[in-house]
DNA sequence: AACATATACAACCGCTCATAA
DNA sequence: CTTATGAGCGGTTGTATATGT
């Protein structure tokens, strides 16, 4: 029963890695794909443990990183995206093509965190810093069978406005997003209700819906509603489809 | 120039979850 | 069903570099 052991850390490396090192994980990779981190420093001639090739190579070495400093618009986003799903910085990554949950978070820590407290805003609750604590909205991942998304909200006083779909008050946290949520299996994905502007539809790309507009992002278009290929626009998240599937939230 | 402190970010650690055995 | 492992995630630490004194 079980498996061997990951690694035997007595027998790896450990800090900063070297150009060899890189290159060999590189070649590795590049020949044989990614594929089971377990074996793979073996495999590729490393001392290293699976989990620290692993981590190098999505944070460092992955062709497809953005690196380089962050945009406005970036900043910016991952401001939205934390004030909707907190420290869940796989998500926020997951939104951001090029950037590693890791970069984010480390960049969020030294950044961002400064940046809205010299605008007076909280960083963990993204309100003003003299607000009383808010009410609090959870947003949890129910069970597999029922796969739907509770929005909770323990009082209410101000702020309330009524979800359509939940139809339940749920107090607005990030007063400029519609957390207008609905979530089902992907093979239950409800026929997309786009805008539609005389008999064409307009779709929202995901920096407009999260209030980016006029962003280099910006893909907003008027497409023809009988185009298979796009008839979706972006919706909570950016999700193509006006049913969220949150397995797709998890892509990274 | 030398030292102290602050900053940035790569890497590690420990945990959870899904799944193989 | 139970147990151990692999993969992935978020928090934390370590270290190189920048800046201030």
């Amino acid at each position: 029963m079980g498996r061997s052991p990951c690694c035997e850390k007595a027998h790896t490396n450990k800090g900063a890695w070297t150009k060899e090192e890189d290159d060999r994980l590189i070649a590795y990779i590049r020949t044989h794909g990614e594929g089971c981190w377990r074996s793979l420093p073996k495999a590729a001639g490393l001392l290293r443990c699976g989990k620290s090739c692993r981590l190098r190579w999505i944070n460092y070495l992955r062709p497809d990183l953005k690196r380089g400093n962050f945009t406005e618009e970036e900043d910016e986003l991952i401001i939205k995206l934390h004030s909707l799903l907190g420290n869940k910085w796989s998500l926020i990554a997951g939104r951001l093509p090029g950037r590693t949950d890791n970069e984010i978070k480390n960049y969020w820590n030294t950044h961002i965190r400064r940046k809205l407290m010299n605008r007076g805003i909280d960083p963990t609750t993204h309100r003003p810093i003299n607000e009383p604590a808010p009410d609090v909205k959870t947003i949890s991942f129910a069970s597999k069978e029922e796969e739907i998304i509770k929005i909770t909200t323990s009082s209410s006083t101000t702020g309330l406005f009524m979800s359509k779909e939940e139809k339940s008050p749920v107090r607005e946290r990030c007063p400029d997003l519609n957390l207008d949520l609905k979530i089902s299996p992907p093979s239950q994905h409800q026929q997309e209700q786009p805008l539609k502007t005389g008999g064409r539809t307009t779709s929202l790309c995901f920096a407009c819906s999260l209030g980016i507009q006029k962003s280099k992002d910006c893909n907003c278009s008027i497409i023809d509603g009988t185009s298979s290929s796009n008839t979706t626009g972006y919706d909570f998240l950016g999700l193509k489809t006006s049913v969220l599937d949150y397995r797709r939230l998890e892509m990274k």
